[in-house]
RNA sequence: GGGGGCGUAGUUCAGCCGGUUAGAACGCUGGCCUGUCAAGCCAGAGGUCGCGGGUUCGAGCCCCGUCGUCCCCGCCA
């Protein structure tokens, strides 16, 4: 080993010692007399001053440096001279001074400045990824992501929990995302897929009776890219066997205060508030609700029924709803400002926005003349409006009511700072529906995965009133961010056919498709649970960024590609022939 | 597939109503400088205004197209 110490790690105590240290050049002060250089390896940074008067030659060497440049120092840990400590550093109260030097490696000056806080264009960042990396701030967010990964993998293993590995060479699957493809070689035409989750390797696991597993698994689907989403991305995969809901639910808890209080520092209070789907969906108009702040949706239809406002008994005529929200001290809005709040709404298939200003001369609003003042004044109470509030109010039907109102709770939740920054608010969403009906498709979908049970007492209803029928699915939401999902498995190979069935995939289909896991279901399977968390998301949360770019080593661009390596590229016929594959562009 | 933002020096940006030679800061190069740490001072280099077309006497600026990038909708069991 050539360095006896990191740079980052030198202090007072350190002094008079001989040290060998190497690292980058991060910055470079030549007084002509006097050198200074900020050397920096992955623990941080150390003042390296060369001074002709300890060696000429060593500071004649170091008027060639560079910013990036490698090289090994060797010199005498000293502390700072009076008046010369620099406060801001770690290391700021010593030095070394240089006795001998090596250039490792010279370095073409970067494409941007390793050392600058400025923000840099995200493609050149991860066309040189490397140079990013180098950041301190990145540095800090893969380590802090790795102390996350060890310990989920420590609290896991200390509960008996086996990491499996699962196949990435997989069998592509009708349901859910689209698959990306691998084409095998040696069986022309057909072909693998990379998994969009491990989830069927797991409830075989179980049939195994491996009865506890995890994996940090990397999971791939081919859809369109987000600020949150990632073509190639990391769950937090676990599935038990003989387990309730209530078994994962408390397990998870107690894994999260552990990542957060290991990871972070971060205390989470346990247990975390419970909701069902239905309740999240009609307080907070939203399935991830964000509990940080108030600003809940309001139902007034039974308040508007009998007043004379069309628009609104239209909507409760049709069997929709009408419900508002209450936004803390927006009365002084402009016409401009309630124009750009309908066109908001309008965005998410509302037809319209109806609003109340509340004063305390009295209620503006352009509906006054549908409402006696008291039919009003029930409103603003009903909604705890007070005087300089903006009441916003959607008509419709209940899907649309839910989804405007929720987007425009966060919307106007953000633009007035509603929302505490510091805070890490969990919570169960419990109860979803087991069923959705795809109007394009005319048929019902799995709204977690088709391989969900359903909740016992709703059984009888899968054929009577699908989409009455609740599932034993539940997901766990920080701040409005869902960051994982799970469920109680079918275990039992018949109601798991009759699911198949109800989602229209036929007994050829679905021995086609999932054949391996029905015959599975056949030899003695266990009843299993289990939940998939978003590692990227949970270590976005931690670090406080916006996109999960951000904590992946090397990410993609929204159109899926690598801007360090070019991929996706272009291969050769050669290639393509040995794969028999032809394009068709 | 759709909506929106951005694209000017190595980087981050400014560039007025379309008008002469496109600027700033940082970085870079050279020089001076023995206590700096965002070192300082002096000098200098550096531009296909993303690309293509159009309008105009004249385009970084206006129009059309296109590419890249970011945000969002659709999509993501």
């Amino acid at each position: 080993m050539r360095r006896t110490h990191y740079c980052g790690e030198l202090r007072r105590g350190h002094a008079g010692a001989r040290v060998t240290l190497c690292g980058w050049v991060h910055r470079r002060r030549d007084h002509g007399g006097l050198i200074f250089i900020d050397l920096r390896d992955r623990e941080g940074l150390i003042q390296v001053v060369f001074n002709p008067a300890v060696d000429t030659q060593t500071h004649a060497l170091a008027h060639d440096l560079r910013s990036e440049y490698v090289i090994e120092v060797s010199g005498t840990v000293a502390a700072r001279p009076e008046g010369t400590v620099n406060p801001n550093l770690p290391t700021g109260e010593v030095e070394v001074a240089a006795s001998a030097l090596t250039v490792l490696s010279e370095a073409e000056t970067p494409p941007f400045e390793v050392e600058g806080e400025a923000e840099v264009g995200e493609a050149l960042r991860l066309k040189y990824r490397y140079l990013d990396l180098r950041r301190p701030s990145l540095q800090r967010i893969l380590r802090l992501r790795h102390v996350a990964a060890q310990s989920i993998r420590g609290f896991l293993n200390a509960r008996g929990f086996i990491e499996v590995e699962t196949p990435m060479l997989t069998k592509s699957t009708p349901e859910g995302a689209r698959d990306y493809l691998v084409p095998s070689r040696v069986n022309p035409g057909v072909f693998y897929a990379l998994p969009q989750s491990p989830q069927l390797f797991k409830q075989i696991l179980m049939v195994a009776g491996i009865d506890r597993y995890y994996q940090i698994a990397r999971c791939f689907r081919d859809e369109d890219l987000r600020a949150d989403r990632q073509p190639e991305f990391t769950q937090i995969d676990l599935e038990m066997s003989f387990v309730d809901r209530e078994d994962i639910w408390s397990l998870m808890e107690e894994m999260l205060v552990a990542v957060f209080r290991e990871a972070s520092g971060i205390t989470v209070a346990t247990p975390c508030p419970r909701m069902s789907y239905a309740e999240a969906m009609a307080r907070f108009g939203t399935d991830k609700p964000d509990t940080r702040f108030g600003m809940e949706l309001a139902d007034v239809g039974p308040l508007v029924r009998g007043a004379g406002f069309k628009v609104f008994a239209q909507a409760l005529e049709q069997g929709g709803e009408v419900k508002g929200i209450c936004a803390p001290g927006m009365a002084g809005a402009s016409r401009k400002e309630l124009d750009d709040l309908t066109e908001f709404a309008k965005g998410f298939g509302a037809k319209g926005l109806a609003w109340m200003k509340v004063a305390a001369e009295g209620i503006d609003t352009p509906i006054t003349k549908f409402f006696k003042p008291e039919e009003a004044s029930a409103i603003v109470h009903a909604m705890g409006g007070k005087s300089g509030d903006l009441l916003l109010f959607v008509a419709d039907k209940s899907p649309i009511v839910a989804e405007t109102l929720g987007r425009l709770r966060l919307h106007l939740a953000g633009k007035l700072r509603l929302i505490p920054e510091v805070r890490y608010d969990f919570l169960w969403v419990t109860d979803f529906p087991l069923l959705e009906y795809d109007e394009a498709e005319k048929r019902y979908t799995a709204m977690h995965h088709p391989f969900t049970a359903a909740m016992d007492e709703d059984i009888p209803l899968l054929e009577s009133s699908p989409l009455k029928v609740r599932a034993k699915a539940y997901d766990i939401v920080l701040n409005g961010t869902e960051i994982g999902g799970g469920s109680i498995r079918i275990h039992r190979q018949d109601l798991q056919e009759r699911m198949f069935e109800r989602l229209g995939i036929g007994p050829e289909e679905a021995k086609a498709k999932f054949g391996f896991l029905l015959e599975a279901l056949q030899y003695g399977a266990p009843p299993h649970g289990g939940i998939a968390l978003g590692f990227d998301r949970l270590v976005a949360i931690l670090v406080g960024v916006e996109s999960i770019r951000d904590v992946i080593a090397f990410p993609k661009t929204q159109k899926a590609v690598c801007p360090l390596t070019d991929a996706p590229s272009p291969v050769t016929r050669d290639q393509l022939k040995e794969l028999h594959i032809k394009m068709d562009l």
